[in-house]
Order: structure tokens, then sequence, then C-alpha cells
DNA sequence: ATGCATGAGGA
DNA sequence: CCTCATGCATA
């Protein structure tokens, strides 16, 4: 489709798509143990997933087949149902920048986990070779946990209100996933469980970004606190009756995900490298020479640029551990990709 | 598990 | 326009 870039996102329902029953891609990771009676009042995916052998599983992602009638659907232009968030939106929604802050703007942080946990290869050149000790203190944390009395400062204390380390971040998503995969339940669950117990709900793929991750250094303290809370409620409440809202979402017209093509992705890449902040010219320059968007050019500089950003590097990190002969037996890498 | 996308908030 | 938090849709 070269030239295609099917300008219009019709929507439009495509001919032969029947409800994409999309096999559980994570099958492993969804069979759980729902010790709630949950009214199916959704779409019965147990048809499709019950055949497996799982009685219970859940759907994963409430999907919002929404029943459009007009073909066109521009997601943009004309949208006469407005647009409700089905978010509760509590007023702790406030996680910009603190006064504290603000000069902060400019020397973002990039590299947190220099050390590998617990067993690290030291003075190895990954790829900066200029983090370890150093960045330690790259970003001094201080200031987001601001101390205002001044004189106290008993950080590192655990389950509670102090700035975590980002060792500490990485040892808890650890023993989240663990325990709540022991729980029986899976991510999609807990993201409705915080919405159920606190009002803030989630979705699995920040679960899943949390366990893994895969989010700024700030986001994760800000969901940390949540997510050990429910992890206390979880294992103390095992046959309590949970709450169970089944907040539908509503209809919302979002553009159809373009796929970019590999070739053009390693385009974009090289593109990145030279510039990771194109101007609007040097957009609409690539974006005319690869045949794509401006808007999808743009978003895709935007996406790599947090990637950039957050706590797991990208394009490294344990491959296949060693690249020499020489490799120590052990390694403290990732998660074993559940 | 991730890729592309939306939106709020901030210059 | 950007950053940042977040998520639908998908591989």
């Amino acid at each position: 489709m070269a030239t295609a870039t099917s300008n219009h996102y019709s929507v439009l329902a495509t001919p032969s798509s029947a409800p994409p029953p999309h096999s559980e891609s994570g099958s492993m990771q969804q069979a759980a143990a729902y010790r709630d009676a949950h009214t199916l009042l959704q779409n019965d995916y147990s048809t499709l997933t019950g055949v497996a052998g799982h009685p219970l599983s859940h759907a994963h992602q409430w999907i919002t087949a929404l029943s459009h009638g007009d073909t066109g659907a521009p997601w943009t232009t004309s949208s006469p149902l407005g647009e409700q968030d089905v978010k509760p939106q509590q007023q702790q929604q406030q996680q910009q920048r603190h006064p504290h802050l603000a000069h902060q703007a400019h020397h973002e942080v990039r590299a947190w986990r220099t050390s590998t946990a617990t067993t690290h290869i030291p003075g190895m050149a990954t790829s900066e070779g200029q983090n370890l000790v150093y960045s330690q203190s790259g970003f001094s944390l201080g200031h987001l946990g601001h101390q205002q009395h001044g004189g106290q400062q008993h950080q590192q204390d655990h389950s509670d209100e102090d700035t975590p380390t980002s060792d500490d971040l990485e040892q808890f998503a650890k023993q989240f996933k663990q325990r709540r995969i022991k729980l029986g339940f899976t991510q999609a669950d807990v993201g409705l469980a915080l919405g159920t117990l606190y009002g803030n709900v989630f979705s699995q793929t920040t679960i899943c970004r949390f366990e893994a991750l895969q989010l700024s250094f700030k986001n994760m303290c800000k969901l940390k606190p949540l997510l050990n809370k429910w992890l206390e409620e979880a294992d103390s409440t095992s046959g309590s009756p949970t709450s169970l809202d089944k907040i539908a979402a509503q209809g919302r017209k979002r553009k159809k995900r373009t796929s970019i093509e590999v070739g053009v992705k390693g385009a974009l890449e090289s593109h990145f490298l030279k510039c990771p902040k194109p101007g609007a010219a040097e957009i609409n320059s690539i974006a005319d020479s690869l045949q794509l968007e401006k808007e999808v050019v743009r978003v895709w500089f935007c996406n790599r640029r947090q990637k950039e950003k957050r706590m797991t590097p990208i394009g490294g990190q344990m491959p296949g551990e060693d690249m020499y002969g020489d490799t120590p037996p052990h390694h403290g890498g990732q998660t074993p990709v559940q």
C-alpha cells in the first residue's frame, strides 16, 4: 500500500470483520480463578475461551462493541455524541510537576536502573558507559518527596509515603507480579479492582507496564501505593465479596491503528537517531518521503521519545546475556516473561 | 506484551 | 507543539 495510505479512517464495518475472537494471547496469564461470582453482563467470551477448558475465563478486555450505524464515522469531525468519560476522576489526579521540580524540565533522567538489581556485571560498558553510581545522583529524588520539615529524612521505609528508589520499585514490581499470579488474578483484574476500590480504574496495559517497569519513574511512584494497597486487600480478603462495578466503556471513535511496516520503522529509527525532535518541517519531509501522514509521524516520534524515558531501557538489557564466551552463570535478568 | 493513539496541561 | 499518563487494538 505504498500510495494507498487510506486517508480516511473509515471505520467502516469491514465486510469480513466478524467478531475477532483473537485467541487469548496471554492465555497463561488469563487463566484466573475468580472467586467471585461476577455477572457476565458483558459479551460472553466464555463461549470462545471456554472451549479451552477454562470455565472462568473472563473477558480481559471489556470490549466496546459500539453499534455504529454510520459508516463514515469520522472520528474527528462529526462527533455528535459528546464524549463522556467513564473515569470517576477523583481529585487526586494531580500529578503534574510540583513547584519544586519546576526546573527539572530539561535535565530529564534517563537511566534509572543502572544497577541490575542484585548481581550486576561491574564496569560493564553497556551502551552509555557513564551511568552507574553517577547517574544515581542524577535525579535527586529529594524534591519528589520533598520533606518540608527540613530535618527529617527517613526514606527507604516501605509501604508508605516516601519516595522509593528505582531499585525499590523494581523489587516491588517483581513481588507484586508474583503475588498477583499466585492469587490468581490477571492484570486486568487488578486494574478493575483498583477502580472499584479507590475509584481509579486502570487497564491491563498499565498494570502490565508497571510490572515490567515500563513506566516513567514518577508514574511508577504514583501507582505503587495503589497497587500495594490492592495487594494487602487481595490477600487478606480471600473470600469476601468484591463489589463489582461494570463501567462499560462508551463509544469512542478512535482512529484505526496504523501499522507501520518494518522497513519504514527502520527509516524512522534512523531519523530519530539523527534528530529526536524534528520540527514541523522535518516531520512533513519525513512523512512525505515515507508516505505517511504527518500526524502519524509526529506521534511516532512522541512515542519514541517516551520510550526513551522509561525505566527499562529499550533496545538492550538481557538479550541472551552473553555475547562473548565469558558469561557469569547468573543473571539478575528481567522478568521471565510470565 | 506492545504499537499507535488520545488528551490534559504547560509553555 | 511538546511532554506525560494511559489505554484500545493487536501481534
